[in-house]
DNA sequence: AATGAATGAGAGTTCATTCAT
DNA sequence: TATGAATGAACTCTCATTCAT
């Protein structure tokens, strides 16, 4: 791939992260062409279908929570990646709004990160020892759309993690 | 309202339900329309937007899950709401999808329920004293919107609410 | 035609000269029957066709005003028709915006009228002699569509009168 | 803008003229797309509304008499212009149809061009000099209107003018 | 004779996708 | 490879007209 074909495709990534997250999922694709500075037929050349697009957002964006996940650990790594997601969910809209789309390669990548959090936290003893991964997993997705579509202030969302994150202590 | 109409009201609401629920609130009118077994104008006549539609099958519903937690209580009645709840979210994705619309009154409602078995299980003990009516809700509806967007097995959704029950008792 | 038949048929014309005097042609029979009062089968049942509904309107508004004509004489007969009539136009839109609509036997009997009053003023020397009816009518006509889609003020139409009125004297 | 783009644009306005002549503004926009040879979708990327492309209709026609006008001059300048437009009228029923529809800067460009044949008209002395530009313009619209909407033959065409040429006259 | 709910063709408009330039 | 004009199916919504009540 020649090298303005490359920086093509990370300003259309940009902008599709910045119009998704802004406008939902139904944001038109010529939003996010006009946003990156190019042509509708060049998005198109880069990502087949909106689908892909989005696919393809939702990969980095995962990648980088598993990049995340893998720089925090100890007692408290858990809990601080809670915290964080949580808290950005709002905000990057798109994490939450992909029913329809998967990327399983990028999901087990946060999947295994998030094992090696919770891990820590149990050997640290913060976390009780029969919670497992995929109920975890599944607490993190919940409160992420919950943030989103509910529109939390700061104190609502430490209560709310203050009463999961009981349910986690020993 | 003449009795045929109040029937084609009512199988419109039905239809609408099983519509977004099976698509998403982005399925079309016509298919709603189509469903019902009425043409697209009586859709229209009794609804005079989309979202007026969405609204109406959104404050349904939330008036069935008020009269439905209701008549449960106890120490364990909001254990059971949240299971039941819960346990329905995939099938009933509307609860869950239906972001830009609001229909104030019947949410307050359904908070006042879940208010009320909120303090009989704190009464009976079964729930930690300072726990408080906004995070309550803010669980149920991101464990909601977890389980439909994860597609929960009977096991998951057993783990997660074993955590978040645990983080609800004393 | 039963009374009530014949009472309903009245305040229908007389609802719909209003509406569509304020909105135009276009206007929405279903508006006409609420201000009307009665239910949009009832328009249909007394006016097959919302052009039957139109052009009965015209009929009667054509009927008043070769009554009014009629009311009318002597050397300044014809100029004090024309001037109540350009002025009323904006006002009745109707007269003027039913290009499709005709109703013969209305508009001849106006025909009659006009041509009296301009006979009554060639007698009296107002009009030269050589001016007949049809240019007459014509005139007519145009002002009145030119006063309701210009908005005319009330020195512009003065102004516009007197060049044609100076046209038709001697 | 490309050169079939700039082509398409052309085809679509000639088209709506012709379309909006013989429907009125009323006829669809669908009918225009026929008629240009292009799809639906291309008509509305060039105005994206059916305003717009009424306006954009208007605008190119006002600005065709506007250049027209300013060929003539003379002392019967303004005459043949009057002629020459309500004789045209019923055939480009559009000049005269487009209430809603505004384009100030085109209006005010015949306006200054009829001025200008007034002037000279009046230097010429076949114009009173009393006469101002408002009322020839309201002249000049009406009778275009009546034209169209009565279905004048030439013959009374002819009459109609010379009445208000007279009216004109010293 | 009156009601008003139901119909369904048709309107304006959007947008993912294709393809000539 | 990039451009951006063209496509056309799909969508929401309107309204003249019909017909069961």
């Amino acid at each position: 791939m020649r090298a303005d074909a490359q920086r093509n495709r990370e300003r259309i990534l940009d902008a599709a992260e910045e119009v998704f997250a802004r406008c939902g999922a139904s944001a038109s694709t010529e939003e996010v062409a006009r946003l990156a500075g190019v042509a509708i037929g060049t998005v198109f050349r880069h990502f087949p279908t909106k689908d892909d697009l989005l696919a393809a957002i939702l990969k980095r964006l995962l990648a980088r929570l598993a990049e995340d996940a893998a720089t925090l650990g100890g007692a408290d790594g858990l809990h601080v990646f809670f915290r964080r997601l949580v808290g950005q969910a709002a905000a990057k809209r798109t994490v939450v709004d992909l029913a329809g789309v998967s990327v399983p390669a990028a999901v087990s990548r946060l999947d295994e990160a998030v094992g090696e959090l919770l891990d820590q936290a149990q050997a640290a003893g913060t976390v009780r020892g029969d919670v497992r991964r995929p109920e975890v997993m599944a607490l993190l997705v919940s409160l992420c759309q919950g943030a989103l579509h509910g529109g939390w202030d700061v104190e609502l969302q430490e209560r709310t993690l203050a009463v999961v994150f009981a349910g986690l202590a020993a």
